[in-house]
DNA sequence: AGCAACCTTGAACTCCGCTGCAACCTCCGA
DNA sequence: TCGGAGGTTGCAGCGGAGTTCAAGGTTGCT
């Protein structure tokens, strides 16, 4: 259960690459759990699901900064009327961003509507659309374990 | 109704600096409805929500490039199967990235919860908590698309 | 012991989305 | 006709979020 995870291994279990994660440490996001005989840093499985919120708070379009805000949010035991005010100014915040997004859905399914319902015929933006891939395998990396 | 806007016009009624109008043109996603006798460029309505779909795009993580692609599926009148599955995967990253940003809603009102059911303290992140500012309308996430 | 795979550090670099600057032009009210 | 606000261009620079590099140290397998 308590396991221990080197970097490397963390990395690959978040799907982040090692370098990430030394990154958030120094911009005070991670701290890792310790460090063994050899100077390795080593982490927990609660290290784990802290990456997986910072990826996920930073996916959704917060900063670094933000990001340690909301760390502090959420360890939060001691509270008081305006420490909860500023926590549910952060989930305002989360919900606006997720309206942004309900219009961007609405108007790709629009699109999607009104593609459908048009006759079948040959379509030359497909090409370009085409060119618009990956471009960078980091991008896959990115993506969290959901 | 068909208004016309200057740049600093539609900039204020989107909420926008112009320079980033500009910005927008240069890469492709905006371009102005036409130029006055004086070289100045002018918007319509429609320019406005285009200006305000590629806000909410940006602020869904989408990077500009993703969003050029984005516009041209909602340009699209020249449908075919292979389009279609270009957009629903669109929809679906969309999808995505709101399930992230549930996440870390969950998360925060489960901060709340802990902090209301605690009983009240003095409390000494706050002084901390204060300077973190909203920064509000400019999420820069890059994320490939396909 | 040998060796590859993985880890350590700091600093320099990249890429993206703006942002500022210089130097000039245009519009419009007093 | 003048002044000031706001527009035009191109190009340089910034800050955020990583990524890469160099030069070594550690670990585990054989």
């Amino acid at each position: 259960m308590n396991e221990r995870y080197s970097i490397g291994e963390l990395a690959t279990a978040a799907g982040v690459p090692s370098t990430t994660i030394r990154y958030y440490e120094r911009a005070g996001l991670l701290q890792p759990e310790g460090r063994t005989h050899g100077n390795y840093r080593y982490y927990s499985r609660r290290s784990l699901k802290q990456l997986q919120f910072i990826r996920s708070a930073l996916a959704g379009g917060f900063t670094i900064e933000n990001v340690r805000a909301l760390l502090e949010l959420r360890e939060c035991k001691n509270p008081c009327q305006e420490v909860q005010k500023l926590i549910e100014h952060r989930i305002s915040e989360v919900s606006t961003r997720m309206k942004e997004l309900r219009r961007v859905q609405r108007e790709l399914k629009g699109s999607l509507v009104r593609c459908q319902s048009a006759e079948e015929s040959h379509c030359e933006v497909l090409t370009e659309l085409q060119v618009t891939k990956p471009k960078r395998a980091s991008a896959k990396k990115r993506r969290e374990g959901a």
